[in-house]
DNA sequence: GCCAACGTTGGC
DNA sequence: GCCAACGTTGGC
């Protein structure tokens, strides 16, 4: 099966890409959008995820890789599901909200049409457009 | 089932 | 700090 990809949104006070990085794997949770949610729920192990900073920064700064697929999200007793990520690789070069609008391969991402979503598909195109953008070679996935 | 009010996200 | 976009809630 293919790895597919995806742009998961943090505001870096919250939690940002360095202490994933320090934590080595964390629970997605906090998510109260039935259509993140879902997205969550789609993901596979092995799927890539851009780690995006929004608010502060507004830029992709990572890859993360799902390690565990959707269960119950353990901060709350409602509906909503988390996913398990690990720090995959980092973009040498941060790319930004503007560059990405000023690029127009990427003019249908997501992330541009559908801004309040946190948790978006990206398509395969999409991905490699931007790590090419930052610079970023993925290492290679031993085991999907 | 409609829709106005409200709350939240996130760019600027 | 403001405000546009838009998802959610609740009255009817």
């Amino acid at each position: 099966m293919a790895v597919r990809h995806w742009l998961a949104k943090s505001e870096p006070f919250k939690y940002p890409w360095s202490r994933l990085v320090d934590e080595g794997r964390t629970a997605w949770d906090g998510v109260r959008n039935f259509e993140a949610r879902n997205n969550l729920r789609a993901m596979a192990k092995g799927d890539l995820l851009l780690f995006y900073h929004s608010n502060e920064g507004k830029e992709v700064v990572g890859v993360a890789r799902v390690v565990k697929t959707a269960y119950q999200d353990p901060t709350t007793e409602e509906d909503w599901s988390v996913v398990d990520v690990a720090p995959h690789v980092a973009l040498p070069k941060p790319v930004s909200l503007a560059s990405i609008k000023a690029e127009p391969k990427l003019a249908q991402m997501d992330l541009l049409r559908r801004s309040r979503l946190s948790v978006v598909p990206v398509r395969p195109e999409e991905f490699e457009c931007i790590l090419h953008m930052g610079a970023c070679k993925l290492p290679r996935v031993t085991k999907r």
